[in-house]
DNA sequence: TCTTGACTTAGCGTTAACTCTAAGGTCTAT
DNA sequence: ATAGACCTTAGAGTTAACGCTAAGTCAAGA
């Protein structure tokens, strides 16, 4: 089969216009033209799965592109494309890290706001927060969020 | 003890120009002043605390001074402080779960790209992929990443 | 044939979140 | 009392990642 820019838009939850960004940014390689018209195919989309999960997972435009070139220049740069993975990948595991640390803060709140609406003020819950040690939160310090 | 506008961006990782530009928009109340400088006292860490948390999970600017704003206005505002808690809650939870989703693809580019640089070429990797049931990901859908 | 609708490119506009510059005030030590 | 290292504000500039408009092309249907 084969699909329209639009169609594959529509697929992916994006508009055509960040599709059409995308290729100028040279983030579509491969991609048919049939009379100037983009033509998707199957193939396309396992690139296409991967250029979400880049895309998602915090990688900028720039970094994807240079990973594409890596990629179009075949088996030479397998080792540079698999420490970019890698790389990508230990991102994830501390945005992961991360995003857990909060949830202990959030989770702190949200007590916090059901404590005091119960007792119908903000100083009740305040109160209580001071006398009950196990309910609150340990300070340890969030995860390195020094990424450049 | 106080502390001076870069003190604390040092502290939390940041530039003092970031720290103004927060003032600016509202998100640092009950910051004093002397002769007109800031300064900040060990109370308002707790707040920076959370304002680190909303601003690191993802919340922006606008809702987080929405949120301050409801602060403002003490007990009447609790449930509505709760609710907006629960919401970012609740997306911190779904930012995870699409986090763990993408690990998936990370794992397996890993895998491919060990493969691939262990037998030296990418079309081995690919081979191996295809015989090798086990070792790949199963397509479920993502996550559903359509916030607002 | 002519309209409809989806596509094309070029390029300007927008938004969020900073980031920096310019011009100036204040405190401390030499 | 002057240099240096802080701080202040207002406001302009930057970056990433789009979003949109304008003007034009192309294929299919009434």
């Amino acid at each position: 089969m084969s699909y329209s820019i639009s169609q594959v838009a529509e697929m992916m939850g994006i508009t055509p216009y960040t599709l059409r960004y995308y290729d100028k940014e040279g983030l579509l390689p491969n991609v048919k033209r049939i009379n100037g018209i983009r033509v998707f195919e199957d193939e396309d989309f396992s690139w296409l799965r991967v250029l979400n999960c880049l895309k998602n997972t915090g990688m900028p435009i720039k970094k994807i592109k240079k990973y594409v070139d890596l990629a179009k220049d075949g088996d030479a740069t397998l080792k540079e494309r698999y420490e970019l993975i890698r790389e990508q990948r230990q991102n994830v595991l501390d945005q992961i890290d991360q995003l857990n640390y909060y949830m202990k803060e959030l989770d702190y709140k949200d007590w916090y706001y059901r404590t005091a609406i119960e007792s119908g003020s903000e100083a009740a819950a305040q109160e209580a927060a001071k006398h009950c040690k196990g309910c609150g939160l340990e300070l340890d310090k969030a995860p390195d969020e020094s990424e450049k």
